[in-house]
DNA sequence: ATAATTAGTTACATACAGTACATAATTATT
DNA sequence: AATAATTATGTACTGTATGTAACTAATTAT
């Protein structure tokens, strides 16, 4: 465990200024004194802390305060400089390339998405990533050098810890540390690499529900089903890194006609759970309901479809056909189990429904609440994801920012030591 | 989010104070240079700091280091005075009041055991064991101003908040804040109240499995079923402080012959879960199986256990059985359900089984880990309780310490604000 | 115009830690 | 047995931080 401890004086100052620039950046600018006050300092200390911070070109000193009413001399205003460094958010998903950069308070100042054709390499991926990061770049008008963090999510299994991408059945080709260390390379800053739901789960957090949740689950529901958890308002891995791989559940081994568990193997086919909520599930029950019921246009549309039968499905329930409604209300039915489950276990306060099913919308929520209805516990509020396909940007976005704030404005750079 | 604020110098001696006594506590006694060393100051500072804590009685000089087989003057030794306090860790259950006494470094001066007789009122409850505790600490030495802190666990559904206990069934006396206030009143110092399983929890971490797991289950298994739950090194509770609340998984709703899951409602009844590997069902299959068998004798004593009969069959199944080891089989394959449920979700390094079943050591742990062979993931080691009966005290005495350790020996006492 | 009010500046006292050097008490060496 | 080497301790002094206080500056209120 790490124990810090104050080698010299130089510990408080660093100490007072996390402090302050802490309290600043929630405001936009604040007079010196207010400042003191906010943070328990007295002035001179507050000021010198700031001088230093100018220094640093953290912090501006603004004009005077005009606006005020009150008696006496203005105010000088002190503010945040958001400006002094930018942070990258960054998703690759078989669909799409999305590209986020943020000044330091997180307020976007470009974003950019790139549709991805069907047959392009691993190194043509990156590429094509590298030069829409460019454009965004440009369009910020931000220089490469003012990048401090950028953040990528990708699907497949990964390891945030190195770097290296394990497993991505959807783009083999981006397999192993080819992304990271080409990121690095070409943005001179420090690159994570984390799995898309994991970082969509955060990002939801901070920009979906617009509150902080403590504790939410997020769960991508598409043609796999994963979640991202939240406890006690920190990302939960488990101990391979492997928390909340909900597509594993067997719930239903029992039920009648049901698939035996052993079809397949992790991680490269479908588990339990996913096999009979996700997409290709779907898509049969739907096709099934629909030729129950003499619904031959929609028959065609799944058709047409071809490779992209689950989508056809998803707008057919946004339409309100009914076959793909039908079918929609029988996975919600089995996914309500899954949340009963999660509930038992986790008791969160919130579950989030992002992929694909999130188009569903109020309708999906509806159903799945209703076969929550009779379920002993009382359950989690349930909600579709606010920012969809946005989410994972939006999450690397964080990451990248809660980086920056562990590394930079938090206690540990100088004047500190860590015990041996 | 808590924001600290150093007020001055005392902040860095606050800090180091801490930073030493950390150290110091992990050893037996050290030399101030060795300490210096450690710990990363100059010995002039690491003295100073020695010197307050000697005054508030937290550390001591002992002799001279006459063991040192280096060269050079032999160093002053500096010892931290665990007996500078101690703290309580209670146990209530239907069967028997426990009482550990330790110090401050967690070492056990004292445990006592006092059986409960069955009639006993809530009141007649808390006197024996403020009786039990005043014995504990004639036997220890230790008189009543010297407690810091206690903590009692019992079952039911209690709020570590207020200290109110809200509901158990099996003691209905103790309903309300009777227990605390009374200890509290009798002891003089806080009385933190929570849920024995989740305290057996802490206990197991702590003492149990000898090695302290980032993440961990345990699961109580009895006549009901739940669990206490440790992510990242720290107790989990959920929103509604229900998290782990095993008993009401409902996998087994679609089983043919599965009793339906609306019989109770929560809390009072069983959960689904419950219902089908609880005490109640392991009597029901034993005694099926003793009559499949012709077992006489087995249902004879089951017969005559009378209230007892859980124990009759677990005592059979220690004594091999079949009738009952075929039960125990049977319920270890439902649970095995739910520790992989509790795998896909929570993906823990560790389940450990407590509670009575616990007495059925390796027997049912092969059995469970037979069950689980066939599961898709990999799933985490499983164990017995090491601790047994007197896992919620060791929790009870954990939490103790750690209040200790929060309130009196890390930063925020002195010297310190929180920015509004 | 003057008083009151608030902000900013400068000077000084205080507290803490670090460095440097002298001193004390051992073991190792001759 | 005397001396050197080694390690621990003690004292003096320096550097850097904060706080308090007094003074100056720029406004609003009377």
């Amino acid at each position: 465990m790490e124990q810090l401890v104050a080698a010299g004086t130089r510990f408080m100052r660093e100490v007072n200024a996390v402090a302050i620039l802490r309290r600043l950046r929630t405001e936009t600018s604040m007079s010196v004194s207010a400042l003191a006050k906010a943070v328990g300092l007295s002035r001179q200390a507050v000021a010198r802390s700031l001088n230093a911070l100018v220094d640093e070109g953290l912090v501006e000193f603004g004009s005077v305060d005009r606006d005020s009413t009150r008696a006496g001399r203005p105010a000088q205003l002190v503010r945040f400089r958001a400006e002094a460094g930018h942070v990258l958010g960054l998703s690759i998903s078989p669909q799409d390339l999305r590209v986020a950069i943020s000044d330091l308070a997180g307020t976007v100042t470009a974003a950019d998405v790139t549709p991805l054709g069907g047959g392009a390499s691993g190194a043509e991926v990156v590429e094509t990533l590298l030069s829409t990061v460019r454009g965004a770049l440009q369009e910020a008008g931000v220089r490469t050098g003012d990048l401090w963090f950028a953040s990528v999510g990708t699907p497949g299994i990964v390891d945030p810890a190195t770097g290296v991408i394990k497993l991505i059945p959807s783009m083999p080709g981006l397999t192993g540390d080819l992304l990271v260390r080409r990121l690095e390379e070409s943005l001179g800053c420090p690159v994570y690499l984390d799995n898309d739901v994991k970082l969509a789960t955060q990002g939801e957090r901070w920009r979906g529900a617009e509150r902080r949740e403590d504790s939410l689950v997020m769960v991508h529901w598409g043609e796999r089903v994963g979640a991202g958890i939240v406890l006690n308002g920190e990302l939960y891995r488990g101990t391979s890194n492997d928390a909340g791989d909900v597509g594993f559940l067997d719930l239903f081994a029992d039920a009648p006609g049901a698939a035996p568990a052993t079809v397949s193997r992790h991680p490269h086919g479908l588990g339990p759970f996913e096999a009979v909520v996700g997409g290709a599930e779907i898509v049969r029950l739907a096709t099934a309901a629909a030729r129950r019921a003499g619904d031959d246009p929609l028959l065609a549309r799944i058709d047409a479809a071809g490779e992209r039968a689950f989508d056809a499905v998803l707008d057919a329930v946004t339409d309100g056909a009914p076959p793909a409604l039908e079918a929609i209300d029988v996975v919600a039915s089995r996914f309500a189990k899954g949340v009963a489950v999660l509930r038992a276990i986790l008791n969160p306060r919130l579950v989030v429904i992002g992929g694909p099913l999130a188009r569903c919308g109020e309708t999906l929520l509806t159903a799945v609440r209703r076969h929550l209805a009779d379920q002993l516990l009382d359950q989690p509020a349930l909600e579709v994801s606010a920012l969809r396909d946005d989410a994972v940007v939006h999450g690397a976005l964080r990451h990248s920012l809660d980086e920056i704030e562990r590394t930079r404005f938090d206690l540990g750079r100088n004047g500190f030591q860590e015990a041996r």
